[in-house]
This record gives structure tokens, C-alpha cells and sequence, in this order.
DNA sequence: TCACCTCTGAAAGATATTTTCGGTTCGGTG
DNA sequence: CACCGAACCGAAAATATCTTTCAGAGGTGA
């Protein structure tokens, strides 16, 4: 794990939000009292101190600073700097728009303005909170890789084929497994030098966990893309791509977030290694699309 | 406990920098050396104790602090805080600067930038171009569907996957093909009050117009999701939704942006239809959430 | 039910901030 | 030139705040 210690005040501001969301899940109930009141008013709690805030969440002091370090900072000294600088962000910055949640009721035109705007809130808060240390290290594993595997089940199932989709399309060899026996089958065959990649939204989906497992322990390179950073399949990944975590709503499944989420993230992996790539890749993606043209118009009619 | 601080910071922060100006010549030598240091870089400031600054400037503490109540705060703290917000500020006021095109050599973090800028650019365009009465007809026809056959190849078959998963999880009966001899030979088989949905996003692929044609002549509904709104893919649709272009470079590939604005619009349907066919939907959505319960393992919170 | 394990807050311990207080400097004055 | 007073300054005490420890509460699975 590359650690940054350089960076001042614990990463970006505006990603703060997204990481309460990502890490809620993670965090004992007092812990999550404390995150949610730190998210939903910067301002407010940038004025308590401590124990200030260990009132006003009816919980104590210790609570307090572990939501703290939890979030990412040394300390809540360190928090309460950042929600300074949140605020101030905010106050200048621009007024949120649409918040609330898709109704039974709400017109279709409202139905389309919500999706966007949530799918782009996913996005921005995908990309804040992004690990590129993490994102380099796993390009550059793809880059050299012998051959790719990558396991995904349901949902995430079409990231990983999109994802190997990408792969082939600048020379790789990449192989996409949802059939769990299948997976681990191949799996078995990886070794040092090739890459395996999960990808599983709760991160604790045994049947993509297991493959990664074999991976791993045949000594090849593990990636995980999750949305829990903490999650079981975390154990066995040299890599963990975060992806983020958006509240579910009703007439909204989880899945349709991180799918997105999921996307960018397989996107920028593809992009990474095509940039490492570029001498082979770029006459593969000409040579793809050549391929294809004549599939288009000429037997259409 | 009562929330006292409204405008908690001591004033507007921007306008520290003035201050220390107005009130440098009725300040002493060494308050005036820490005001400077102070004034000159705000978020390095920020990051020190009352005892780093002291050092910092070669004073005391308690120099440190009377500069601070000086400046309009009750003590060092709150300046720190003050510090900190105008560092934040500072800091996204140069932010947005990432418009040109990923380069071969640009840092994995701009790859990220760049990618989720424009990802949410085509979100934009997509949500601003489509048309809702298309869009309406189109949930409607869904809603009332026998079954349903969604046809997409390549990337596109994967979105069709996609919305095929979802409705599969409303109840619906959906089908996505990718085999185009197979996917005629279920066109075939729809009729009256049946749906077919073709997603292209150049509009041309015969491999899937064809089975919209047959599904078109044998009287079903038909609806086109597709980036050319005048291609060939319509004449046989009923319904036309239309995707965003964005041109495409050399290391982002068309298939990126189409695929995030296939996938919002297929988004739209699935929520437009969840709503229209909510007392039905609701409950086959917390069943299929159930039954997968138990495959992840417990860990969970 | 019982053993075990995690979560939690009270209080002790460590830091940071504020205040106090005495020494120093400097300009004026006898 | 010696002395005085006032402002200035910083060391260290006092206080506030933050962090860590530890033992009990509460829940979980066998």
C-alpha cells in the first residue's frame, strides 16, 4: 500500500461526502451517527469541538476521533480542519441542485434529470476518491500481463466483459469468467506475471472471491474493484480499486451506481494501459474498427 | 449543545489578506512577521500548531496568538480554521482546466479527470436530447409487454444485457440476444403487445436491424436505441431514443461515451417501467435482493 | 445458556492552546 | 549618564482540547 502521507489534509474536500458513503457500511452504528452528522453539515461541526460533537451525536469522545481516523485523517483535529475547508468551499460554491429521491409519481421528464444528475454525482465522486497510486500499479500489471482474467457475477458480470471486451481491442489477451467453477479453473492456471481482476460491488461475493483467491495464490497480480474497501475480497487483491457508493432508494438499485461507477474505473484502466501500450495498441484499435466496418450499411439492407 | 455559531468564522475570509494589511502598521515587529507568513500561504499555516508558527516565524506562542485576536478571532484555533477555509477556497478556485483530449502521455490522474469530466458531459447531452414522449411511449409499451427481446452487439449487447437483468428483476419476461441468427429466429416468434428493442449506436448494424425488421412486420412494438437518430435502424421502430455522440479521440474510443448513454437511457425505461408497474415491482425487487442475500458472505454489518 | 467477541464511553494520559508573569528593550527625562 | 516607565516579548504555568486505554455492556453464534 502506497501511503501518502505528503498530501495535508486527507485527500480532497468535496470527496468527503462520497467517502462517508463508501465507508458507512464499514462502521459501527455510533461511528455512522457521527459521519452522517459531519456530512450533512460541514459548517455546523467545524465549530465543536470534540466534545462538542460527542454531545451532539450522543456518543463520546473516542467514537469521535475513530470515525475520524476512519475517514482518512490522523486525528478529528485534522477532520475538523477539512469540514473548514468544506464549508468554505460550499458557502462560495454553487447551490445543489436536484437532491431528492426519484418518486412513484415523478413525471418522466423529472425521472431522466434525476438519473443524470445522481450518475454524474457518482462519477465526480468516483473520480475524487480514486486511488491512482493503485490505478498506476494496476495498469502497469495489465500492461505486461501474459494473459488477464476477470471475474465478475450478475451486474458487475457486463463491467467485466466490457472490461475484456476493451482488453482484446488493443491486443490483450483477456478472458471474462461468470460461471464460478469456470472461473476457478482458470484461475488455477494463472501464474506470476499474469493478472487477475474481481469485481464485486459488496466485496463479498464468494463466488468472485474464491477465483481471485486461486489467482492469488498461484502468485499471479490481484486487482479488486470494489465498493468496500474492507471487504473480504480485499485479502487477497495486490490492488484495490474503490469504487463509490451511492444510497439506494427504492425505485433505484444500488447496482445501478456502482455499475456506473464500476464503468469509469474500468474505463480509466483501459485508457492506462493503452497509453502504455500505445505502439501496439493504437494499429490494434485501427485494425478493430476496420474489421467491423463492413459490418455496418452493407448488410443492412 | 446550542447552536450558537452562525457566522462562525470570524467574517469573510477572503478578506484576510486586507485585514492584515489594514492592521499591519498597529502591529508590533514580531505580530507582524507572523500576520505575514500568515497572509502569504494560508494552507501551510494551516497545517501548524500554535507552537510550529511560533517557530515558524522565530516568536512565541503567545505572540502567535495575540496576532490571531488581532485579526478578529477569539484565539489561534479559530484562525487555523479560517486558514484552512481559505486554503480550500484558494484551492478550487483553479480547478477547472481539463478540456483537451487525453494525450499518450498524460498522468494517470489526469486520464481520471478527463475521463469522468467527460463521462458526465455525455450524461448531460443525453439526459438534454432525449425525448420525452419517445420515452413515455416507450415505458408504456414495456409496461403492457408479454415478453420483451432486446437486441444489441458487441459493447451494445452488453447494455442490452443490462436492461434485460433489470427488467428480469421487475418480473418482466426479457430476452437480450447477441446472436444474430438467434435473434431473428426469436423475432419471429413476437407479435401484438410483445416489445423488441434494438440497441446500435450507429444506427447500422444489420445484424441487429434485422431482427427488429421481423419483429416490426410481425406487429410488435418496436423501439430503437441509437446515437443517429436518421439511420437505417429507424425505419422499423416505433419508438426512437436517441443517444448522445461525443467525438471520439484516439485513446477514447466511440463505444466509451455511446455505452454511458445507452445505459441512462436504459436506466430511464427501467425506472419509468419500475413506477408504472410498481405495485408488482416493489416486492419482485426486494425478492430477488433476498435470494441473493445469502450469497455473499456475512460479514456484513 | 454460555463463551466469545465487538462496540462503547468514562476516565486517564498526552498535546495543544491560552494566560500569566517576569525579564528585556527602548525612548525619554532629570 | 543613570534612572524610569511603558510597551514588547517569551518561558512556563494553567487550561482546554484531543487521544488512548480499559473495562463493562451488549450482542452473536454454538
Amino acid at each position: 500500500m502506497t501511503k501518502d502521507a505528503k498530501e495535508s489534509f486527507g485527500g480532497p474536500v468535496g470527496s468527503l461526502a462520497a467517502k462517508v458513503r463508501t465507508l458507512a457500511p464499514s462502521m459501527t452504528r455510533s461511528m455512522q451517527r457521527v459521519a452522517e452528522a459531519v456530512a450533512s453539515d460541514p459548517a455546523g461541526c467545524a465549530a465543536l469541538t470534540v466534545t462538542g460533537l460527542a454531545e451532539l451525536t450522543g456518543t463520546s469522545e473516542a467514537t469521535v476521533v475513530r470515525t475520524a481516523r476512519l475517514l482518512g485523517y490522523p486525528g478529528y483535529r485534522d477532520l475538523r480542519l477539512a469540514l473548514a475547508g468544506l464549508a468554505a468551499q460550499q458557502q462560495s460554491g454553487r447551490a445543489p441542485a436536484i437532491t431528492t429521491d426519484i418518486a412513484v409519481d415523478d413525471p418522466i421528464a423529472d425521472v431522466v434529470a434525476k438519473l443524470a444528475y445522481e450518475e454524474q454525482q457518482t462519477l465526480a465522486d468516483t473520480a475524487a476518491g480514486l486511488d491512482t497510486g493503485q490505478l498506476d500499479a494496476a495498469v502497469t500489471a495489465l500492461a505486461g500481463a501474459r494473459r488477464t482474467d476477470v471475474y465478475g457475477i450478475g451486474a458487475s458480470g457486463l463491467v467485466a466483459q466490457d472490461l475484456t471486451q476493451k482488453l482484446l481491442r488493443i491486443g490483450l489477451i483477456a478472458h471474462a469468467h461468470s460461471d464460478p467453477h469456470l472461473a476457478v479453473t482458470n484461475a488455477v492456471q494463472l501464474r506470476s506475471g499474469d493478472v487477475a481482476i474481481a469485481i464485486t460491488h459488496s466485496g463479498s461475493t464468494g463466488d468472485v472471491i474464491e477465483p481471485l483467491r486461486a489467482a492469488f495464490e498461484r502468485g499471479a497480480t490481484t486487482v479488486a474493484i470494489t465498493g468496500r474497501p474492507d471487504s473480504p475480497v480485499t485479502q487477497y487483491a495486490d490492488h484495490v480499486l474503490t469504487t463509490s457508493t451511492s444510497r439506494e432508494t427504492e425505485l433505484r438499485p444500488a447496482a445501478m451506481s456502482s455499475r456506473t461507477s464500476q464503468l469509469l474505473v474500468v474505463d480509466c484502466l483501459f485508457v492506462g494501459v493503452a497509453q502504455r501500450t500505445y505502439e501496439t495498441a493504437a494499429p490494434s484499435l485501427a485494425a478493430s474498427y476496420e474489421a467491423l466496418a463492413h459490418r455496418h450499411r452493407s448488410n443492412s439492407r
